[in-house]
DNA sequence: TTAGCCACCTTTTTT
DNA sequence: AGGTGGCTAA
């Protein structure tokens, strides 16, 4: 495709193409919700190609994979660029890049491993331990999260009393900060804080190394630059110091990441450090009805601390905004999925146009639940991710120490899974030899084998160590996808799943494993060299929202959060009331207050034709049924602009409570058996039947799938199985040594 | 060494 | 309500 500067004029605005075009120096785009902002990054980006500039000088930055992923593949079908190696990313992978390219410098191993939340937190704990911290008086979580917060400000362990100022919890904090600094040195680790303050060391300390990338990139883009922390806020400013041609392109209103770290004011912060910056405003909304552009403006314009600014549209008035009360939180997702139902054509399920946004991720189980009642098909985002199922974490560990044999986190998770019969005792004497000897856990297993002759683990020790060594041998010469299927066979963990878990449950998690060696696989398809290292770090990486997928029919369930930078045709916001939203911790900080209410206006510009927003009288709160208040953002709406749903049929009067279904967190229904009933008086009938109480053609019920007739019944590898027709599922089998179900009549 | 039980705690958003 | 850690008994 021809780019030139007549056919950009056509197709955007004024100040679009003025944000297209000014490549050189500084440039601050104020862009608000839906106003083209991803146009004009594309085609910004395309024009640069276009103009002689070369892809891999150009340094795109993004928060999320998929904004990422979104930007590499439009500009791959706007010019046939290979944007594969191209620097469109966020700013934990291109820091990844960075480190693993230049961290020698540093002292940092090129094959460290990222360390999730998860991992960290582990980490923390250990050292707690190690310092007889008492883990019930200093909760681990805040620690790891005021050490965070100290990363993203670019503190050093050794500086951090001094700067944070004495005081009991400070003091705490700073020897478990020294020790996990340690302690992710020993493990050859590196945490997600830790990829963006590395960075900016190596470009401060090595004037080489800030050289070498002043030579490489030329240009830079970034994206969402409202929602940048401090120490992304210098690694933008040291890279870029040099070229000087940055184009940040943000919204404050729609800042909402300041519990990790993001100042609202960072726009402000750009024009003030730049004050030759080029700024332009991106006022037109093409994508919201002009009611719904109102609610917005009503709402955010409650905020003290933002820029004077106001969006206007060329669209219809549309539909007014649909206030919807309900009695509690399962007749609100009753009533919210009867009007999908009403909405979504008969014929074409055109379910993709509905999403429910909620603020909290224990809200979308009501929904789910109701969802599956109808048999909509939908898709949730967040709450578990794939790479953070146990099962999935496991044997990731199992890799992870094949790379980096010093990830001593990932051995203690391994070392006894499946059972190998090494406890704790066992374990801090071979924590002890790698203290002593200074060397990697495995070559301390290896020691302890030799030294320790009494204990009973020992000879499961040996074969795990065989195990690994024999796994290490291999990655020099044998493709990953083939180890990993081998290796997950040898480490005996589906075995173990099916020993503790009912089989549905089992089998479920297998797929689970599976599925993480076709991603394997897929990932070896990709990349010109598969590397082990490389694969296990961009996973760590790899967030939920990536797998949305705007394609598939389903209604999308996910947080307010989530759902920025996307749009909806219809929009449901649910759990307007105080304490939900805002949420309670929030409310008693006017500047928390400011970023909910930025957060509900980031929901309503995600509409672009209806909008509903839904409360309930009654909510179950941590376990137990409280009355609400309506939320006050609601009162931010003009009242002309809000017609209220009529209250037709309730959830009570319905009686659909009878089926009673176990989520899991992809969506699935899955067999449960410790689901609790609303009516308890019923949990008792289930018992476990022999095989000879069953016969073909007889009516029984299950706990989770509800009312079924048996198909068939046989044995299977010895275990009595029947084969079940359920009317909410469908056939499946089900072995009567596990599940209990209920003889009908 | 582990399983099992009890008591307690903590409840947001995520790269 | 749910998970987690610690303690006890086998």
């Amino acid at each position: 495709m021809k780019l030139n500067k007549n056919y950009l004029s056509e197709i955007l605005n004024p100040q679009q193409l003025d944000a297209v075009l000014s490549l050189d120096g500084p440039v601050a785009v104020y862009a608000g919700a839906g106003s083209g902002k991803t146009r004009v990054i594309t085609y910004r980006i395309a024009w640069m190609l276009a103009s002689g500039i070369p892809l891999n000088t150009i340094m795109a930055v993004t928060f999320t994979n998929k904004a990422a992923g979104e930007m590499k593949e439009r500009v791959q079908s706007l010019l046939s660029h290979d944007i594969r190696y191209s620097w469109i990313g966020t700013f934990h992978s291109i820091c990844l890049r960075m480190l693993r390219q230049s961290g020698s410098n540093l002292g940092i191993s090129s094959n460290f491993t990222v360390f999730d939340d998860e991992d960290s937190l582990a980490l923390i704990k250990e050292c707690m331990k190690q310092l007889n911290l008492d883990i019930k008086r200093f909760n681990p979580k805040a620690v790891q999260h005021t050490i965070s917060d100290a990363k993203i400000n670019l503190v050093q362990p050794e500086d951090y009393l001094k700067l944070a100022g004495s005081s009991f919890f400070t003091e705490i904090v700073s020897t478990i900060f020294n020790s996990y600094e340690e302690g992710l040195k020993r493990n050859q680790g590196m945490d997600f804080d830790d990829l963006i303050s590395k960075s900016v060391l190596l470009l401060q300390e090595n004037p080489k190394e800030l050289d070498r990338w002043h030579q490489h990139f030329s240009h830079f883009l970034v994206d969402e630059y409202q929602d940048i922390n401090y120490a992304q806020y210098m690694f933008l400013k040291m890279i870029s110091s040099k070229q000087g041609n940055i184009c940040v392109v943000g919204d404050d209103d729609q800042s909402i990441y300041s519990f990790r770290g993001a100042d609202p004011k960072m726009m402000l912060t750009f024009t003030r450090d730049n004050p030759s910056a080029k700024m332009i405003k991106l006022e037109e909304n093409y994508r919201c009805s002009k009611n719904i552009l109102e609610a917005a403006h009503g709402v955010v314009s409650k905020n003290l601390t933002r820029t004077e600014k106001k969006l206007w549209t060329k669209n219809e008035p549309g539909s007014l905004i649909q206030l919807l009360k309900a009695q509690n939180e399962k007749d609100e997702a009753y009533k919210i999925i009867q009007i999908i139902k009403d909405k979504a054509h008969p014929k074409k399920s055109d379910f993709s146009k509905f999403v429910i946004l909620y603020r909290i991720n224990a809200q979308s189980r009501h929904f789910e639940e109701a969802l599956i009642n109808e048999r909509i098909p939908y898709q949730m985002i967040g709450g578990y991710k794939f790479y953070q199922r146990k099962e999935i974490k496991d044997f990731l560990a199992y890799l992870r120490v094949l790379v980096n044999p010093q990830d001593r986190v990932s051995f203690h998770r391994i070392i006894n899974y499946p059972r190998r019969n090494i406890g704790s005792v066992f374990l801090s004497k071979i924590d002890q030899i790698a203290d002593d000897l200074n060397c990697s856990f495995l070559e301390a297993c290896k020691k302890i084998t030799v030294e320790h002759t009494s204990t009973r683990g020992k000879k499961n020790l040996v074969q795990f160590i065989d195990m690994i060594e024999e796994m290490i041998q291999m990655l020099s010469h044998v493709t990953i996808s083939e180890i990993a299927e081998l290796y997950l066979e040898k480490t005996g963990i589906v075995q173990a799943l099916f020993e503790e878990h009912p089989e549905e449950i089992a089998r479920e998690k297998k797929e689970n494993l599976e599925e993480l060696l076709s991603a394997i696989r897929q990932y070896e398809r990709d990349e010109e060299e598969a590397d082990l290292a490389q694969f296990l770090n961009d996973i760590a990486l790899y967030s939920d929202l990536d797998k949305f997928d705007e394609a598939t029919e389903k209604v999308t369930l996910m947080t307010f959060h989530s759902a920025k930078g996307l749009e909806f045709p219809i929009v449901f916001m649910v759990g307007f009331e105080e304490g939900i939203f805002p949420h309670y911790l929030s409310s008693n900080n006017t500047d928390a207050i400011e970023e909910e209410r930025r957060l509900c206006y980031v929901g309503i510009t995600r509409a672009k034709e209806e909008l509903f927003i839904s409360c309930a009288n009654m909510r179950e709160i941590y376990g137990k049924s409280m009355k609400t208040n309506i939320s006050r953002f609601l009162e931010d709406i003009p009242e002309n602009l809000v017609q209220h749903v009529p209250v037709s049929l309730s959830y009570h009067s319905h009686g659909r409570q009878n089926q009673r279904f176990q989520i899991n967190n992809y969506g699935n229904i899955n067999a449960n058996s410790y689901q609790k009933s609303n009516h308890a008086s019923s949990d008792e009938q289930y018992i476990k039947l022999s095989f000879d109480e069953i016969d073909q053609g007889q009516s029984i019920e299950h706990k989770a799938w509800g009312k079924g007739e048996v198909i068939k019944k046989e044995q299977v590898q010895g275990e009595p199985v029947v084969v079940i027709h359920f009317v909410s599922v469908g056939e499946k089998m089900v072995n009567l040594k596990y599940a209990p179900l209920k003889k009908l009549t």
